[in-house]
DNA sequence: GGTGTAGTATTACAGCTGTCGTCGAGAGCC
DNA sequence: GGCTCTCGACGACAGCTGTAATACTACACC
């Protein structure tokens, strides 16, 4: 499999069509990116072509029409666009990202339950606090 | 202050030396590049010229030598990469974005206290729990 | 004052991207 | 059969990037 390697905004709108209905054609493509931009059908065409070249579409043809589909999936982009970014901009330090996102990102307040919930379940049964962690708590805790 | 859009490894790795040394000349920020790789001056300094041209960096000069320091700050930086990240990836979802570094990133297990304590310095003086940091109280606390 | 030397400025070039226009080949209609 | 319409193929072009050779210039040293 190809790696995603570093795709630009335009080609991840691409992508995210073929994503969300598997297959396309460029006039869905176009249709679908319309709204955020209004390109011609032959710009279109040629991003399909320059995807697939590149290896990260491809497509089969139904009568005269092309239909392209995905082949790398949504997860196996974020992984490398994540990574990309972790290794650049954060050291590879991946706590040090998540913290970035807390604390500057507006986080509304359900998702830091939603958040919290994850850390939970990434970190085993609830309420596993290490003595460590203990210190952290404010007095009515302990 | 000009957005530091995005910006290619290549241009970040540079950034780092300036944010790092706070002002550096050509010759340091090659041979801090060097390593990760080999660049010939001119190519550096052509870096930091194109840099300079998008607004991103400055200089100030010192008999004959450009002496350079970053306009952006890495905040900054990382702020628009991480936004660019996730409105084209995770549809605009930071939790998500939490979600796939938990669930697919090899976190060992001290992280997560990491990320607990990073938020904590990020959050204001220790002792001082914000509704944010509540969130990460287990239950009995609440 | 001539000559290196060190450093910037200029120019170059290939490859990728965003954006299309145009061309040629089927498909379908009259 | 000929005309038109639809699509993909091909070619174009400007702007940005990575990479660097070459040209120019101010200093310092003999």
């Amino acid at each position: 499999m190809p790696p995603a390697e570093s795709l630009t905004p335009l080609q991840i709108a691409v992508m995210r069509v073929l994503w969300e209905r598997v297959e396309a054609r460029v006039p869905e493509v176009q249709a679908a990116l319309r709204g955020a931009r209004a390109l011609a059908p032959t710009t279109v065409a040629t991003l399909l072509q320059r995807l697939e070249k590149r290896g990260l579409v491809a497509h089969r043809t139904d009568g005269r029409q092309y239909v392209y589909r995905a082949l790398v999936d949504v997860d196996e982009a974020r992984r490398s666009a994540v990574d990309e970014l972790t290794t650049h901009l954060f050291d590879g330090d991946v706590p040090a990202l998540v913290a970035h996102l807390l604390a500057r990102h507006d986080l509304e307040p359900g998702d830091l339950e939603r958040v919290r919930s994850l850390i939970e379940d990434a970190e085993g049964p609830r309420g596993e606090w290490t003595p460590k962690l203990m210190a952290f708590l404010p007095p009515r805790c302990v």
